[in-house]
DNA sequence: TTGTTCTAGTCAGATTCTCTGATTAAAGTA
DNA sequence: TACTTTAATCAGAGAATCTGACTAGAACAA
């Protein structure tokens, strides 16, 4: 089996069990939402920087971003720094889903611990992360 | 980092080199198309399979194949174990492509092993393999 | 200083992907 | 036969994404 699906699997797997336990937990998103969402920085991130980590063009990661503002997740606020540009930040109602989103994910990271191991488990972090280096464009 | 977000660069990675290799070499798919076209069986796959292992509805599935098999890629036979159904077959045109795609998916691979070492692509390979078994949900 | 070029972001419009709900036809079952 | 389930499709809508064109500020070179 290709190790582009054997990487999808999981990684969907993942996805789809965050939202859904961000979603029940009362906030209102959608996968393409967060996507955006999780890469916007602790002192904010402008729109181009989000668009790159996202993968996406600046069009859609503007429109997603609207979006996100109007259900109050992040504000947009003027870069001191360059006139033409405004810095994406995370407010406090997003702020209170990341414990629920963390608490998941350590429950996924738990059960996929106990069904391939701890040793397995840490050769993959460490592999994935070495990937990173040379597949993450934001890197 | 999560391991979500881990799993995921590199899977994204995997498509858009396959998928542009694929299209370079004269073929208009798209990436959706092509997560459907991947799991069409050697002897057929009904739409509902199809739509189970790629993660969509039957609704999305069939739009995608419609689109497949007006581009020439699949054909729907009827199925001779049931009336109601059909199945989903991979032409001859589609199968053109299998060859680019496996040669992108080695050329990417020995990049990969080139930079995390052969050993560690291994355990990478098994890690992955196993976390399937319990988030694959079609195997 | 004044053009020229580059960059950040937005507007407009279209396409693609995806979903929910309802429907049809064939199987399976009591 | 009548009821229930299953495979697939139809209809309609919403979400996500793109290309191309534009505005305003920044950077830079003459």
């Amino acid at each position: 089996m290709n190790i582009g699906l054997l990487l999808f699997i999981p990684s969907r797997a993942v996805e789809n069990r965050i939202l859904t336990a961000v979603v029940e937990a009362g906030f209102e998103i959608t996968q393409a939402q967060a996507r955006v969402l999780m890469r916007v920085g602790p002192d904010g991130t402008r729109l181009t920087e989000l668009a790159e980590a996202a993968q996406v063009t600046k069009q859609t990661a503007g429109f997603l971003v609207d979006q996100l503002e109007k259900a109050g997740y992040v504000e947009r606020v003027p870069d001191p720094s360059d006139g033409r540009a405004r810095l994406v930040r995370v407010t406090d109602k997003a702020q209170e889903a990341v414990p629920v989103a963390n608490a998941e994910m350590a429950r996924i990271e738990a059960e996929w611990e106990q069904h391939i191991g701890k040793r397995r488990m840490a050769q993959l972090r460490e592999a994935l992360d070495m990937l990173g280096e040379i597949t993450d464009p934001y890197r």
